[in-house]
DNA sequence: GCCCAGGGATGCG
DNA sequence: CGCATCCATGGG
């Protein structure tokens, strides 16, 4: 991928490997607003603006290295979806989805993120969140900062339900009062095992979201998170009816290894947007 | 009214 | 272990 960098802005002159509205959309954030070419990123307190023009994509940010990390720019996603379309099931998956990317997100507003996001759809998971960062995060003039831990942890388990939690409202409000700004850092210097040991034992968080936050959150590839789309795409294509979804997790990890977190999101873009069972 | 959404916790065998 | 049931809430 060709980069330039100029003071506020990465400037990506390769379109293939790099869809700003696909980035987004594939359901790794939920934080962002797209208005027209220009879509607006955010990401704990900090925000980028991506502009996509017919020739190139400007990534204009106060945060440049922030963000050239955030959008895993050395990574060659050429590389990697040589190494998958062999797949009969990735192939149109990946010719659909050519510009996604994971993210490397905050691990801290990845597990809030995906606990909320349990049985959940996408809209109402963004307005909770939303509502999250305009109660409880810093106002940052033109936008709301992602809440700290510190201030989550003046949220009460009713406020959650304000949020429009439901049921998710006291799982929420039980992991934010465990947690402690030791336990995240601590976390990203863990083998992979601890780590899941770990955020499993957070409550809200089960075999799916616990892939999520490995996968967006600490950039542990080889998750792979089996939703209901995931589950439903699966049983199509093998012609098998409700396997159980650990077990699905299990085979498909197998399967793609290194590059399971990168085959989920092709398939769970493709077969998502495009309402496939 | 029913079914579904990037599922998890709990209990029971 | 595996499996069934329940769980808030808003949209189709």
């Amino acid at each position: 991928m060709k980069i330039e960098i100029k003071n506020n802005k990465i400037i990506l002159l390769n379109l293939k490997d790099f869809n700003a509205k696909q980035i987004v959309e594939c359901g790794q954030i939920f934080r962002f607003k797209e208005e027209g070419n220009k879509i607006y990123v955010n990401s704990i307190d900090k925000q980028c603006c991506v502009y996509t023009f017919l020739d190139r994509v400007e990534i204009v940010t106060e945060d440049i290295d922030y963000f050239y990390n955030f959008f895993d720019l050395d990574t060659d996603y050429t590389k990697i979806k040589n190494q998958l379309k062999n797949d009969s099931f990735l192939r149109p998956a990946i010719q659909f989805g050519y510009g996604i990317r994971i993210l490397k997100n905050d691990l801290f507003e990845m597990i809030v993120s995906f606990i909320i996001s349990a049985n959940n759809n996408i809209k109402r998971i963004q307005k909770s969140i939303e509502y999250l960062c305009e109660n409880f995060g810093n106002n940052l003039g033109t936008y709301y900062a992602f809440p700290k831990l510190s201030q989550l942890k003046m949220a009460t388990v009713n406020d959650f339900k304000q949020a429009g939690l439901g049921y998710r409202a006291e799982q929420l409000f039980d992991t934010i009062q465990t947690l402690t700004d030791e336990d995240i850092i601590n976390l990203k210097t863990k083998t992979t095992q601890e780590q899941e040991k770990f955020l499993l034992s957070l409550k809200g968080v089960g075999e799916k979201v616990k892939n999520c936050i490995m996968l967006f959150g600490l950039g542990v590839t080889n998750a792979f998170p089996v939703d209901t789309w995931i589950n439903k795409v699966y049983n199509n294509l093998t012609n098998t009816i409700n396997k159980n979804r650990a077990q699905i997790t299990k085979e498909l990890m197998q399967k793609y290894n290194n590059l399971s977190g990168y085959a989920q999101q092709y398939l769970f873009y493709y077969y998502r947007q495009n309402k496939l069972k």
